[in-house]
DNA sequence: GTTTTTGCAAATGATTTGCATGGAT
DNA sequence: ATCCATGCAAATCATTTGCAAAAAC
């Protein structure tokens, strides 16, 4: 969560806050999700996530990280991102950002860009869509794929 | 495939060029599941067309219409699209379109508006990266959705 | 006739669920 | 004390694989 002037809140606390405003329980293993995704550079799977958090709290199961990271998700917290091929990925960032995903080695980097979606908003109002955002999926061959193959 | 002057090569005929180019076999299956396609309206996943094809060819197999979206995703005839939650599905189409998303019902709508991603571009190609294609994903709740809810 | 494809059945891999126990409020 | 969340094991779902039989070339 970003203030006006730049400062950061920390996952924890925003999810913290979060839940108790909704009468739900800050447990030690929700919050180890939230500082794992928070320290993330670029993004993680559940299983990833599931051995980091792992690391510091041996004995987290795998259905745990898995509901805390749609708890983040729905929180808007972290995002959830689906990689070309199907498999899902999470993003620590929330802000506007968008992804180079290779179709060689699936791999899924950030590119910072501005996209001028205007009129694909425009036509998505008129058929009674109500937008919410726009995600861009850049497909090709990413740097190291396209000097091996 | 689109002709200078409008007319339009059945998928079938692209595929099985495509295949005796290549020394592949032209068999009923990958013509049966090319046209299934081809009479697409939007989208569809393997299961469903898998049912459409057993109408036409009843004893097909799940594996060979796998195999036959992803030999038609290969040559650029179809194209495979991931939605929000990871699911796939396949989209006759190969003209450029873009899609609409609905994160209640998962819903996928085609939408047909200009986007401007040269700056994207730019930066991917920056970073060593080779641009394919961009695809644009709105998300947001359908029509159908926001009346309910 | 040779090689590719098919259909079957079983394997895989990611994600989800049911349920009794443990923990946060 | 109450209810929610956890961990475990098992279920589920889509997709992939290995292999013998069948079909295209």
């Amino acid at each position: 969560m970003r203030y006006p002037w730049g400062m950061t809140v920390p996952i924890e606390d925003a999810l913290a806050a979060a839940l108790r405003e909704r009468g739900q329980r800050v447990t030690p293993q929700r919050l180890a999700v939230a500082r794992v995704m928070e320290g993330l550079a670029g993004h993680a799977t559940a299983e990833s996530v599931f051995r980091d958090v792992e690391r510091q709290m041996p004995g987290v199961s795998l259905p745990t990280v898995y509901a805390t990271l749609e708890l983040l998700d729905g929180l808007g917290l972290i995002r959830r991102v689906a990689t070309e091929r199907g498999a899902v990925v999470y993003d620590a960032r929330t802000s506007d950002h968008h992804h180079l995903a290779c179709r060689r080695c699936g791999a899924m980097v950030d590119v910072e860009a501005p996209v001028e979606v205007g009129a694909l908003l425009a036509a998505a109002r008129l058929s009674g869509f109500t937008p919410d955002r726009a995600d861009v999926v850049i497909r090709g061959l990413c740097g190291a794929c396209a000097a091996a193959g």
